[in-house]
DNA sequence: CTGTTAGCGCTTTCAA
DNA sequence: TTGAAAGCGCTAACAG
């Protein structure tokens, strides 16, 4: 089965001229006559030769491709953010390589050095982990995307976390709501830190006291999110709105209110996701493009591997709010 | 910037033996004397060394990752199967690298030679092309996922198309309903054609004619489904039901629905997804386990990179019809 | 148990 | 314009 592979050499033979030559042909340099490549580029289709990109890599001490690492690529926002990125690479015929760090921040470290070990040419990362001086010295470009990285200056697009928790708080505020719930993940992740801080303040500004019963940082999934959700409805005196810190936790907020017919408590997430629109009532959610994070996380790492080497740059992404519906529920009376 | 990287050599020398004494250390070969070992190791510790990736794969002649291809890694569906297939992979320390066909054929090909030319130990293939006898001599191990090879015998993890959309109809059938549209994607893409074929038989059985308008085999995306969802609805006589081929339609398929307040027509989708529950009605589908299939693809190549050289082997992931409401609402009378 | 030699397939000197 | 030799960093073969 293993067939043996044809090498630059046999095509420098069929052709009658050294590899070298063959290697220039292949690599369209003009510096071959006209004959010569003509023989070589006839050897090529003959042979059915296809250059060993290892082997390229190796000499060249650069591999054509980029390393993504994210939490889980079957997340939804990070499957997006990371089709967008390949869609930019692939223009530029690069390789993209993924890697998921599931939450362990060490996993994280050793996905990146096993990523700079294949010599990969460029990274974008979405950490887990908030402290990377590890990678001071890295020689490898490095982009991180959506959170951003710790004790290092490098670059990043992100999203104004704060702004955006605190525009989602303060309008529900401004429909009336005062006892607000917020769902959201641990705070060891960068984002869901950011994003507490801004329902804080919108809460500070709206002079309203913070009830910490009502304020959920510990769900990391779906399931965690519909339980922690149910667990408020029992509570005596139920919040009458909730916002929820990101995607995951929208997903799990939801179904628990749709399964008690608590759809009179009005709510607004993080993260924008199908099917949103058709929900009864629709929600209302700040968009946070994943597509645009991806394209613009993308561009910058190729930038930097163009040569740019000003000093690193952080990039934010617009955010909006998208009312339809869910954030403008009145306040509830039972 | 680009610091010089520590090498075996360099190694060798600091723990005074040689690169090859070294290089047994790194790859645990037991025949080492502790006290060298100690040395190399320590050695290690201080310079950092990391074995280049790309020369060991180029004297090894194979490399420790696989290629995993789709439609497009942005899809739900394909994310969570890549998601699954990485898990297991990590488990063996292999890198998964990821490369989205988007709707060309060509693009199929090219792609995976690319990933030929890297040397990766292993290939898992969700084709839009239906003709994939230029693998017929490859080398490498090749497991189609979701979608089946075509003019090849090879491994294929698949789910059995046409019984499930035909039991998606039946259930609509057994709900009284005759006038069923049929939503889905183009019938160059297999699947979709098993499911509309399903979706034939299903009518054939209960003796329903065929209309042509109600079949919509057009649907690339969830845009065009909404769009021609639309059209449908705005018949004279539009149809009591809909049955959607696979989610991207579905996602399309309901906004419509609920745009236009139309919650009358029965609705079964291939494929659950997020939110199908919390949807009023709550959403019936035929599900149709991205984690599974991507496990049970992953596995079967690892087996055949392990040596397993059995004949090629088509399995069939189970298929369920989740009963949730909206496939039970009855023939609505306008 | 250890080291030397050779070579994976390619491209970069540097000379012709 | 072309080619011979050298070597990217690693490990398999084969001696010691």
């Amino acid at each position: 089965m293993t067939k043996k592979l044809v090498r630059l050499s046999d095509v420098a033979r069929a052709a009658e001229t050294s590899a070298k030559t063959a290697s220039r042909v292949i690599n369209q340099d003009p510096r071959v006559a006209a004959g010569t490549r003509a023989r070589v580029e006839q050897a090529v289709a003959d042979l059915g030769y296809r250059p060993d990109l290892l082997a390229r890599s190796l000499r060249l001490g650069r591999d054509e491709s980029i390393g993504v690492v994210v939490e889980s690529i079957a997340d939804p926002f990070f499957a997006s953010v990371t089709g967008e990125i390949e869609q930019v690479a692939l223009e530029r015929g690069v390789t993209v390589i993924v890697a998921s760090i599931r939450r362990f921040a060490e996993r994280e470290r050793t996905v990146l050095e096993q990523l700079a070990q294949r010599r990969v040419s460029g990274l974008i990362v979405s950490p887990v982990s908030d402290d990377h001086s590890y990678l001071r010295h890295s020689p490898t470009p490095v982009v991180f995307v959506d959170r951003k990285p710790g004790n290092l200056q490098a670059d990043a697009v992100l999203v104004d976390d704060v702004a955006g928790a605190r525009t989602a708080v303060a309008h529900l505020v401004s429909h009336g709501h005062r006892r607000i719930a917020y769902v959201g993940d641990t705070l060891s992740v960068q984002t869901a830190a950011s994003r507490l801080e801004g329902y804080r303040r919108a809460l500070a500004e709206a002079g309203v006291p913070l009830e910490d019963g009502l304020v959920l940082p510990v769900c990391v999934g779906k399931v965690d999110a519909r339980e922690h959700t149910l667990r408020l409805l029992d509570l005596p005196h139920p919040p009458t709105a909730i916002f929820s810190g990101n995607t995951r936790c929208s997903l799990g907020v939801l179904p628990a209110l749709h399964e008690r017919g608590r759809t009179d408590i009005a709510f607004v997430g993080f993260g924008d996701f199908d099917m949103a629109d058709s929900l009864t009532p629709a929600l209302t959610v700040i968009d946070h493009s994943p597509e645009l994070v991806g394209r613009l996380a993308a561009e910058q790492l190729f930038r930097r591997l163009d040569g740019d080497d000003s000093p690193p740059s952080t990039t934010l992404a617009p955010l909006h709010l998208i009312v339809r519906g869910s954030g403008e529920v009145p306040v509830c009376s039972r």
